[in-house]
RNA sequence: GCCCGGAUGGCGGAAUCGGUAGACGCGGGGGCCUCAAAAGCCCUUGCCCUUCGGGGCGUGCGGGUUCGAGUCCCGCUCCGGGCACCA
């Protein structure tokens, strides 16, 4: 399509003059006030695909307005290297990951310049980098020394076939290895743990006073799943396992956590999780076949299998041990159970099943005949099966009466008067497993040595680097592991072979802190200087996709508090993202657009014609930010009317105004014309007049202020879409504001001569001006090149202060008054905005058209809002 | 199953505090310019009826509150997302 401007070498001009000129470089020292504004730093996948440019774009245009708005604003970028993907690549074509990811990274950063995006590019960083991996690991061995960190059994995917850990997502719905097709089974290892949970308290209180979307936070509440309850003993009664424990010291217990001990009455049977360490002693004889293939079971199928709607809402698969416990409420003594809907991993892994009032035991008694009693009176008409709302107590000896809430708090008192229990809070959320069974990531700096035991890597010997010189085997062992070069090493304490930690780090390790390190990326000392920190943090604005609301927002915050905690961060804000933005994903038929869906639509298409400007600028104002955007067969027309738009900004800006060279004299100079508004080119209009304004260019001043005051609102609000709207609206006023001036100045031709209303210059410049200044964050090359075209080379409309309306100029001479009757709308009157309720009204009965539609009835009521409305109800 | 969002013209969306529904754009129709096309410019465009003055209907569905509801309340439908045996 032919332009009214050659956007890409404008565009390549502009992107080479930020970077040369410095512009968006700033240093803590800098005497503005300092503002953080930071977009997630995203994995390296190759050019930048439609979300990034959403993200970016989103980035950029603040950066660049709280620039114009005076302040100092850090703008880094970097690259959250490490990962699966390229490691994958490495065994799929034996390319060393760091060459593939250097190779994805200069594609990404290439695509992300050509977007018009600016940052500070002197603290670029990548998580792979040895700078950053030393400092990974000094975090890493602080965390250890403050007991943080803790190394601990845990339950992995492992496949038997690979001989390796699975991540969760490398395991198919079915349990399945989703490279080698195994079946995926569950094995417990040696691994890292980050303590988070001593966090969880502090992680849940503080989301109240961030300024996240709301349903982030959520998000994390329920991950946090903080629960109060009551942990307490059951006596065990009968035939303990094949051993009789009876003549012992004493009956063993089995204690259980309940968040309802006002149920405690209706508590019929009750149930250990597989993994639970009485289930041995537990199981009698004659039960012992079933006990044993449940378990097997258990223990083979996947977290994922076991979770999965398989058994979720189906028959609940279980044992019965052949032991009973005692209720200690009624007294009664009831069977317990092996059941894989108990989990291990939370509470006791034993609970006291109620099933009147839990859907699940409910389910569970249902499918093995055990007996159902209901302590809360359920609402009349109820016909479900467990009743897990409030109501009256029944059944429940003394807590009979009592309501739910009150006798949960009762029944509370009681357990811990009793000495069988106490109060507990419980939480969903566990401790962060960081150790990975992978080659590309941050290695872990820990020895093991037959003599002493676990013995961090001094720091001034850090970095610990994984070699080079691995096969990358399709289903081996990892990489590292198999390399006895770095492998066997010497015990850093006694000299003594020891072996290395062969693992890495999570790589949401090192997107945990990397804004932090930005702060101060140059530091070789420490991982960064809190005092630097200080004064950029926390980051005032914090950009990402809507897919990290959990894990990496929550694990970052962790590590701001822990960081402060260990000493590495003094005097930091606890909360490191101040607000938080999460924005919608781009979709495509109703699915998510990504690589592995195959229907990417590639920037770079629309870089090379319609330019970054016109892209950017169609993902302002598609919609609004936080919504998704339908990627649709009408989208290249938006994007091309975007650049349509820019075109004609360029025509009422640069070319009617005669000024199509930057060398172009002062805005006195008129020159023959090619304004392109009257499709006849290279007319010479003599069509501006340097006179006192008339009252036509009064009003084209005072919408000026309107779009700058609207403007301005909408980017305060993230209204993108509105804002744009609003500057499109503007240009309208514009072109209208010239097609008057033509008809009717001397030179017209084709209106009525005699009129003599030129367009006034001086009104029209500032309008002009004014455009291109709140253009300047959404589309910089256009707005940068229009601007340095009307003031001369070497004018920047980016180094401009933002615009302020003039409130005077930004109010209403006139509003339209509407006038109802009987909520109809009859007529409309343009009034004084400070018209009196009695006046509106009088004017409102004097209307001809609300006359004729009352006609002689008398309004019964008349409801008067002015100046907006009034409404005559007869 | 539970918890969040959302539903407005042919399409994306606007309506910021309960007060003119449809800003802005895409698409469509008509015109100007042109040898022609592209580009540009001008007019028009929710639906239905109309004697061309205007009238009626209209924000997923059904109710309600109100002088007045896209906006608030109750009950549904559909779509999207998150969590999913967390006791």
């Amino acid at each position: 399509m032919a332009r009214a401007y050659d956007v890409q070498a404008v565009e390549k001009k502009w992107q080479h003059l930020w970077s040369d000129e410095h512009t968006y470089e700033v240093d803590a020292d800098d005497p503005r006030p300092p503002k953080y504004v930071l977009c997630m730093y995203p994995y390296p996948s190759g050019p930048a695909h439609q979300g990034h440019v959403r993200n970016y774009t989103f980035g950029d245009l603040l950066v660049r307005h709280q620039t114009m708005k005076g302040n100092a604003v850090l703008s880094p970028f970097g690259f959250d290297s490490f990962g699966l993907p390229a490691e994958n690549a490495a065994i799929r074509t034996g390319e060393h990951p760091r060459s593939f990811t250097d190779a994805r990274i200069a594609e990404l950063k290439e695509s992300v310049i050509a977007l018009g995006a600016v940052y500070d590019w002197r603290r670029e960083l990548r998580s792979h980098d040895p700078s950053y991996i030393r400092f990974n690991q000094v975090i890493f061995l602080h965390l250890l020394e403050a007991g943080l960190a803790y190394r601990a059994k845990a339950p992995v995917n492992w496949c038997p076939g690979c001989q390796t850990v699975l991540a969760n997502e490398q395991v198919l719905a079915d349990g399945t290895c989703e490279r080698s097709g195994d079946l995926v089974t569950r094995r417990d290892l040696e691994q890292w743990f980050f303590r988070i949970t001593a966090y969880a308290d502090e992680l849940l209180e503080s989301l109240d006073d961030l300024e996240w979307p709301e349903r982030v936070k959520t998000m994390q509440r329920n991950w946090i799943g903080r629960s109060e309850g009551v942990e307490f003993d059951l006596k065990v009664v009968g035939t303990t396992g094949g051993r009789d424990d009876s003549a012992g010291s004493g009956a063993p217990v089995l204690r259980v956590f309940t968040t309802r001990p006002d149920t405690g009455f209706g508590v019929t049977y009750a149930v250990v999780a597989p993994e639970h360490p009485l289930v041995d002693l537990l199981t009698t004889p004659a039960h012992r076949k079933a006990v044993d293939e449940l378990r097997a079971r258990a223990a083979l199928a996947s977290e994922i299998e076991r979770t999965s709607s398989e058994g979720a809402g189906l028959a609940k698969r279980g044992a019965f041990t052949g032991s009973y416990a005692r209720n200690p409420f009624s007294g009664e003594d009831v069977p317990i159970y092996v059941a894989d809907y108990v989990l291990m991993g939370y509470g006791t892994g034993a609970i006291m099943a109620v099933p009147a009032e839990d859907e699940r035991d409910f389910a569970f008694a249902q499918e093995h005949g055990l007996p159902i009693i209901r302590t809360t009176d359920p609402p009349d008409g109820f016909e479900g099966g467990a009743w897990t709302g409030g109501g009256v107590k029944i059944n429940s000896g003394f807590l009979d009466g009592l309501d739910v809430v009150d006798a949960k708090d009762r029944a509370m008192e009681w357990i811990e008067a009793e000495g069988i229990g106490v109060r507990k809070v419980n939480y969903r959320l566990r401790d962060w497993l960081v150790s990975r069974q992978r080659y590309w990531g941050c290695p872990i700096p820990v020895v093991y040595c037959q003599s002493c035991g676990i013995v961090p890597v001094p720091e001034d010997q850090l970095p610990v680097l994984a070699p080079d010189d691995v096969e990358f085997l399709p289903g081996g062992e990892s990489p590292l592991a198999r390399h006895t070069g770095f492998r066997n090493t010497t015990c850093p304490k006694c000299a003594e072979p020891a072996v290395r930690d062969c693992d890495t780090m999570d790589t949401f390790v090192d997107s945990s802190w990397y804004f932090l390190r930005f702060c101060d990326p140059w530091n070789d000392r420490q991982p960064f200087d809190p005092a630097v920190a200080r004064h950029f943090m926390p980051v005032d604005q914090y950009i990402g996709g809507i897919e990290h609301a959990i894990l990496h927002l929550l694990y970052a915050r962790f590590f701001t508090k822990a960081l402060i905690d260990v000493g590495l961060a003094e005097g930091l804000g606890r909360e490191p993202f101040r607000r938080l933005f999460t924005q919608g994903m781009i979709r495509m038929d109703g699915t998510k657009m990504s690589k592995s869906k195959g229907n990417l639509v590639a920037p770079a298409k629309y870089l090379d014609t319609v330019g970054a400007d016109a892209l950017r600028l169609f993902h302002l104002f598609v919609g609004p930010p936080a919504d998704d955007v339908d990627w649709s067969s009408q989208t290249d027309e938006v994007i091309e009317g975007c650049g349509h738009f820019l075109d004609r900004v360029w025509r009422l800006t640069v070319e009617v105004s005669g000024l199509s060279r930057p060398e172009a004299p002062d805005g006195k100079a008129e020159p023959a014309l090619d304004h392109g508004l009257s499709g006849r080119p290279n007319e010479a209009l003599p069509i501006w007049s340097y006179d006192q304004p008339a009252a036509r260019d009064v009003d084209l001043l005072r919408e000026t202020h309107r779009m700058v005051d609207k403007v301005t609102r909408d980017l305060e609000r993230w209204s993108f879409n509105t804002a744009v709207a609003a500057c499109m609206a503007f240009a309208n006023t514009l072109q209208r504001y010239l097609r008057d001036s033509e008809r009717t100045g001397p030179g017209g031709g084709n209106g009525p001569s005699g009129g003599g209303e030129r367009a006034h210059r001086p009104t029209y410049d500032q309008a002009a001006d004014a455009l291109l200044l709140v253009l300047a964050p959404m589309t910089p090359h256009l707005a940068a090149e229009a601007w340095e075209h009307r003031h001369g080379a070497g004018a920047r409309v980016h180094a401009q202060p933002w615009p302020t309306a003039d409130p005077e100029l930004v109010r209403v001479q006139t509003t339209t008054l509407v006038i109802q009757v009987n909520g109809k709308v009859r007529d409309r009157i343009e009034v004084d905005p400070s018209i009196t309720e009695a006046g509106a009204v009088e004017l409102a009965l004097a209307s001809p058209k609300v006359m004729a539609v009352l006609g002689s009835a008398k309004p019964s009521r008349v409801v008067a809002r002015p100046p907006r409305l009034v409404n005559v109800v007869g």
